[in-house]
DNA sequence: CAACAATTTACGCTACAGCGTATCAGTTTG
DNA sequence: CAAACTGATACGCTGTAGCGTAAATTGTTG
């Protein structure tokens, strides 16, 4: 299982249904790494402003990580991600 | 190319391997998408506090992008990534 | 539907990212 | 070597993430 993603929306986006896949709830995960569970909401929201620690750590929690790579060709991307 | 990112430190690390892969400067990364230079040095430098919209910019200008998957077995943490 | 669980949202607070601007060390190059 | 380039660092400023706490909204299940 591997999720693009190109903007903090498809970020969020993606942790949400590894968060789901895995029958977690934001609570929990809030817990294992002591973060809020307000917190949890909002980088699965895509807050663009989310702070790389905490993305970091919500990865770990999820037993996730990150892949950086060139863009693919099978663009999926959107205008306003173009722009 | 791929490079995995478990931490901020191994973020920053792959976009500088990826920006001097490139032959593109700092400046040019900052002036392309309207960021500070200061601002690149810091997220090249592993800064936990980058904001994805940030990171997510930078990886644009770089033509890279983003993908979540599963931690792989071939694992490479350290302690303090564990703990 | 009622009761409970899960998630979103709000308020006041502190910490700090990124801003403009600039300097400085280290490197490259004519 | 001097001039130019590159990256790191500094200062004061504004905006906002994440904090504690808790209420409001939405989802689930008997």
């Amino acid at each position: 299982m591997e999720i693009q993603a190109r903007t903090p929306q498809q970020v969020g986006e993606a942790l949400k249904r590894f968060r789901k896949l895995r029958k977690f709830t934001q609570r929990e995960i809030s817990e294992q790494i002591g973060l809020r569970q307000a917190t949890i909401s909002s980088v699965e929201s895509g807050d663009a402003g989310t702070q790389l620690k905490t993305l970091t750590e919500v990865l770990k929690a999820l037993g996730l990580e990150l892949v950086i790579k060139e863009r693919s060709k099978d663009d999926q991307s959107t205008l306003e991600d173009l722009f």
